[in-house]
RNA sequence: GGUCCCAUCGUCUAGUGGUUAGGACACCGGCCUCUCACGCCGGGAACAGGGGUUCAAGUCCCCUUGGGAUCACCA
């Protein structure tokens, strides 16, 4: 067979457009094209572009592969495998919800495994920060720390006898090879060669990758590159990734000290692991070739990749922490839904035609991968801080015992002890859509909770005055003979006002000042009512007494 | 610099050759109104540029430009 360079693009653009076609038909095994979606080719890059033919015969060249696959493969096994940070990246955590999301929506396994090989960089507290994240979130996993499984241990520093070995295999087949040049000569020769040529990139020289001896003495493991053809993937979002095998050198994969290096350890937890889908940010991209040879050297099968688009800062850069909250612990510290930030997530890089709020539900059952965008993002607080609210004003959404429950919690740390469950269940209502977080909702309920309210400066002087005083007056004489309903209440001061020819306005707001000690607030009847009889008339009393004296 | 990737309103995006280029956030008007919100109605706002292919291109191809990622004994 033979193709002329035109069909060969045209077919690796048909192999991108069919990403979606392979995942999204239930009736295969989700994976279906991955044993022939990549391909090593050491034969120059002519034979690199011939392999583009790989995924087209999706029934023929996988037919065996099928029949040999267990049931149980059929449905995917994804993993999310942080880093111990010291928190949940919010970025992280969409790569470990859309991993989740497929994972649960295709009835298949979610796999947590901390890769903690950077000793230097972990901790137990890091790594505890990062799973208090994903169990806020609620992305509960299937396998991995705390609740076990059968392919652990789920930490990557417990598992180095595995690396191990598999290092052994690798050299013994001649796919790796000690290398004994120490950091500090080959900086040396970094340095040596930026000074003759600044522009020039250093390259490992190959120096050991022939040695012949092994000597016993400190040394790190290399895996040798082929030198010519192109590896290969078809990615999950992208399509066809294509690099050749020349751009990449015999990079390290076990250290000085015996401890594996990102690409190894991944490798092989992922085959050990049963991993059929590997999901990360698209920064990853660029070592899925290395991977890929890693793969082939041992006689594996390689995983599907799906590499995300990079969720960047308002300006364009990486996201980080001086650009206000990253960790999702910070979200929670403010006072939003885990729903709500992951429906947030969720859109960001993903879409299902116009709708914008989802359940999480919905989330699962219409997540896949072939609506994953390719281009990376900026994080938009105020979208955010919409689909949040959205979340919390829909009772669909937000329950009521869980808003109830999230708005104690920050009435507590605005120093209120144990605050009445009942009052904020009965000024829900009232809050719904004007709380923008449990933080938020919080504070709309403050004056509630208070002997006095606190009094804004700015109001009471606008509103607090002389002028206002026989105004105040009357509504209280009216509102005192009054039965104590929103309905009631209403009524009668309307039909006062109406009768006296006072603007609703002039009444309005200097009795919300007074009883709320705000300018702004719910419905006055409503804020009234909740507040009781009696400390509704002493707090328009005190608000007179302060009108009065006001200026004067 | 090498390699890889990306490109529709300010932002998140829909769009798979034929659309008045749709939605959401934000913004600007208006309505509602005891304030603030919510809600409702309306408005401005985008296919980076240039070549092809085609009867027809935001959609396919090429180039340019712009942006990003990556080139570690980090992950």
């Amino acid at each position: 067979m033979s193709f002329s360079s035109v069909d060969l693009v045209n077919m690796g653009r048909d192999c991108a457009r069919d990403r979606g076609a392979v995942c999204s038909n239930r009736a295969l095994p989700a994976q279906a094209s991955a044993p022939g979606s990549h391909r090593v080719s050491r034969a120059g890059p002519a034979g690199g572009f011939l392999s583009c033919e790989i995924p087209l015969p999706v029934a023929g060249f996988p037919l065996l592969w099928r029949v040999l696959t267990p049931l149980a493969m059929a449905t995917p096994r994804v993993r999310f495998a942080p880093s111990p940070s010291g928190y949940l990246h919010i970025g992280g955590a969409r790569t470990a919800l859309f991993s989740w999301l497929w994972a649960r929506g295709q009835g298949g396994q979610f796999i947590l495994r901390v890769e903690d090989t950077d000793q230097e960089r972990s901790s137990v507290d890091s790594v505890a920060a990062v799973l208090d994240g994903m169990k806020w979130l609620g992305l509960d996993w299937d396998e991995g720390p705390e609740v076990g499984g059968p392919n652990g241990p789920y930490f990557q520093s417990e598992r180095r006898v595995l690396y191990r070995e598999k290092t052994d295999e690798l050299i013994a087949k001649g796919h790796a090879y000690r290398c004994y040049c120490t950091k500090a000569e080959l900086d040396a020769q970094r340095e040596a060669l930026k000074a003759k040529d600044p522009k020039a990139k250093f390259r490992y020289p190959g120096t050991c990758r022939d040695r012949s001896d092994t000597p016993d003495i400190p040394h790190v493991v290399r895996f040798k590159v082929p030198s010519s053809g192109r590896t290969e993937f078809k990615d999950l979002v992208f399509g066809v990734v294509s690099t050749p095998n020349d751009a990449q050198q015999d990079f390290v994969i076990v250290r000085p000290d015996g401890f594996p290096l990102y690409n190894l350890a991944c490798v092989v937890d992922d085959h050990e692991m049963g991993i059929t889908v590997v999901a990360r940010g698209k920064d990853h991209i660029g070592n899925t070739p290395q991977q890929i040879m890693m793969y082939e050297a041992l006689g594996w099968d390689v995983p599907d990749f799906a590499h995300l688009p990079l969720m960047l800062s308002s300006k364009g850069d990486k996201l980080s922490k001086r650009h206000a909250a990253v960790g999702v612990q910070d979200y929670r510290d403010r006072g939003f839904t885990p729903d709500g930030v992951l429906n947030y997530l969720a859109r960001f890089g993903w879409s299902y035609g116009d709708q914008e709020i989802f359940t999480r539900e919905e989330l699962q059952k219409y997540f896949s991968w072939d609506r994953v965008g390719k281009a990376d993002g900026k994080f938009d607080e105020r979208k955010f801080a919409d689909v949040a609210f959205e979340h919390l004003k829909r009772p669909e959404l937000t329950g009521d015992d869980a808003y109830i429950a999230g708005t104690l919690r920050f009435l507590e740390k605005r120093g209120f002890e144990s605050p009445s469950a009942d009052l904020v269940a009965r000024a829900l209502s009232t809050i719904r859509d004007r709380a923008k977080s449990f933080e938020d909702a919080a504070w709309h309920l403050d004056f509630y909770f208070r002997d006095e309210p606190e009094m804004d400066a700015k109001a009471s002087k606008k509103f607090l005055k002389p002028d206002n005083a026989q105004h105040l007056e009357g509504f209280h004489e009216i509102v005192a003979d009054c039965d104590w309903d929103a309905e009631i209440l209403e009524k009668a001061v309307t039909d006062w006002v109406a009768e006296t020819g006072v603007k609703m306005k002039l009444v309005a707001q200097p009795a919300r000042v007074a009883l709320t000690g705000r300018s702004a607030s719910p419905g006055l009847y409503d804020v009234m009512v909740l507040l009781g009889k009696e400390r509704s008339l002493s707090r328009v009393l005190a608000g007179i007494e302060i009108a009065k004296q006001a200026g004067g």
